[in-house]
DNA sequence: ATAATAATAGTGGTTGAACCACTGAACCAC
DNA sequence: GTGGTTCAGTGGTTCAACCACTATTATTAT
């Protein structure tokens, strides 16, 4: 392989595998916010593609928050710490082989905050035929994961606030790639089972507080579960 | 929109022209998800401009998750309620010329759960060298939009949650652009400022509680404020 | 006839060279 | 100083061609 200032390319595309390089660099502070990248033209030559390739990746990193292109001035680093979006926040999860702990606790403490207090909404929005689609969820999937993902989704979608779609799916992106593991365990998979059918009741009875602390409830549990397993499996690394 | 002397002027890549183009046929559902989107050549020739524009456009596109780009077999419509990232909805706001009121109430309302928590989070997090800086934002600041902007930025670095600050720096692109309408009131001019006291009261005593109910004190006071003046100016139209 | 295989058409991915449009700096004229 | 002019460097756009992947169709072997 061609070596070069910038770095090694390896994945899939030309484009991503430059958009993951560049990422990498700035994430990782190689390059500091501020910093002024080399041109486009000296990028391509760099890397040893084209510039229309190297052109697709920076606009990719662009919408990402990572950078700013200026038309006739170049191309600079943002603080990604402050000017970051939530698509930003997931490639950080995946950039490493593990996820950093500090991420996994930022996002269950968000998850925390927000859901219950979306539960509640929904209860209050719920209509009959939102209750039957409740009701379909709960008996219809078989699989654990996918019933509970399904089950924050209707949460997401019966609380009326697209806002909350948006995060909901968010959570949702990183607990399909990590729940599988989480629901190996008998215990958490009754955990859940338990959570759905007392959730389903407190919207059957319209018990907004009810929905909300169930909900806290069953995040609490999650989140303690969570951390005792990574702290068992990564207890060695740290 | 934002606001200078002389007026908004918007600024017009044929890219960003490509974007808005397709963004909106697809939010306003005139392309379904799950359609194919005709081939990059066709929408090269169609809208007369070279493919590689094309290109970058829909690179755009697909990060913001409107579409999936599959090699070989074409471009297909996502379903962005399910698919979208906050930059989108985001976008979605100046899609339009005045902000959906739904969009801003869904905004108010997440804001109002998330914020107060992570305040009381920040005073707990809070150091010495923290708390001059929070000084240095009171006194140092003259405009009281950036005032504002910055407390907020404030609360959500010392709450030590990247996600957090991801987020709110989300509220804060958007009340960049509308804020200084919010600001020409000298009430709620006097009643942020009235709240950055009080605030920074709650952080020098280290009072969590305090912090999380004068903060949705003042969260309560700005959505009434904001929804007053926004069924005052758009009445008529509604 | 059927199933495996090969050719084909259509798609996105990449390339190279060229030119346009914007920015900042240096220089010039007033 | 102030305002133009030029120039070099940057991103924005174009064109024409080819590569790589996918699904379909045609062909072949059984």
């Amino acid at each position: 392989m061609k070596k070069n200032t910038l770095g090694h390319l390896q994945k899939n595309t030309l484009r991503e595998q430059i958009v993951t390089l560049l990422a990498k660099k700035i994430i990782n502070n190689a390059i500091q916010p501020g910093d002024k990248l080399p041109s486009e033209r000296d990028i391509a030559a760099d890397l040893d593609v084209n510039r229309a390739t190297v052109r697709e990746a920076l606009k990719k990193l662009e919408t990402l928050g990572l950078i700013e292109i200026r038309h006739g001035e170049g191309i600079f680093v943002n603080d990604y710490r402050s000017s970051g979006n939530l698509e930003l926040f997931r490639m950080m999860i995946y950039l490493n082989d593990t996820i950093p702990l500090s991420i996994l606790q930022d996002v269950l403490e968000m998850r925390k905050i927000i859901v219950p207090e979306m539960a509640a909404r929904a209860v209050q929005e719920c209509s009959v035929s939102d209750l039957e689609e409740f009701t379909l969820i709960i008996n219809e999937q078989e699989d654990i994961l996918e019933k509970d993902l399904a089950v924050h989704h209707f949460i997401a979608k019966t609380s009326n606030n697209m806002l909350y779609i948006f995060i909901l799916h968010f959570f949702n992106q990183i607990f399909r790639d990590f729940g599988y593991l989480y629901f190996e365990n008998p215990d958490n998979r009754k955990r859940s089972e338990q959570f759905h059918q007392q959730l389903y009741k407190a919207f059957q009875d319209k018990k907004a507080e009810k929905a909300f602390s169930i909900t806290r409830d069953v995040l609490e549990y999650t989140e303690k579960r969570i951390f005792d397993y990574y702290t068992k499996t990564y207890s060695n690394k740290r």
